[in-house]
DNA sequence: CATTGATACAACCATACGGTTGTATCAATG
DNA sequence: CATTGATACAACCGTATGGTTGTATCAATG
């Protein structure tokens, strides 16, 4: 088992496009490694990489059928990293809140 | 003006927990550079190219006040990663429900 | 069981990244 | 206008990352 996807290991797999683009076509489910690979302007070794990069933040996961071995997308992992930006949006929206209440009030209480 | 802040710079600015704890004290934008720093065990340099990096992905903004340099949170930053998520996740949608018609209607029908 | 198709892995290279220290700039102030 | 506080920037270093080529493994098949 890989070290356990975390925030980092997702964010840093979304930072680049041909693994988004990766995560996008594996929703299919209908890819092997050989197939995807032939998408993109590199070598064979190059996608597999990516795809194990995307593997390990626990967006993707491989499943053998026959020789082959397709690839298909996590949609757990997703959603994850959508929650993940969610709380901070929320958070925000409190902290927005908080200084509006702190502005109508007293102008700038700060310590 | 930073090179465009794109989905890349975006995602690869939140892969790193020092800049996402950043986002979230910039969020009260009470903080200059130099407070920032004061949290985190690394150098002022540091934090500053943490910063920079988070400048150029559009995610926090410095304004100018007295000698300081207060930091903020872009929220419109935060939505556009989260609209991109949302993306994926209804794409993903999309395609389970086309896999889920083929599969009750004919089985296998690729191309 | 030798061959072939598909995937995995290792070694290597260039460049980017996260950190450091040191120096320079810029704005307020005595 | 010299000084001080706060930020910026440059040079450097070790390691991670994205790419390459080459070799090894593994599963189906004649």
């Amino acid at each position: 088992m890989t070290p356990t996807p975390n925030a980092d290991h997702i964010f840093a797999a979304l930072a680049d496009a041909t693994r988004r683009d990766i995560v996008l076509r594996a929703l299919s489910g209908r890819e092997g490694v050989a197939e995807l690979a032939g998408h993109y302007p590199m070598s064979f070794a190059a996608v597999q990489k990516h795809i194990a990069v995307l593997e390990r933040a626990g967006l993707v996961t491989k499943e053998r059928t026959g020789r082959r071995k397709v690839v298909l997308t996590n949609i757990e992992g997703l959603s994850l990293a959508r929650g993940l930006l969610d709380q901070y949006e929320s958070l925000w929206r409190g902290r927005v809140e908080r200084m509006t209440s702190l502005i109508t009030t007293s102008e700038e209480t700060d310590a």
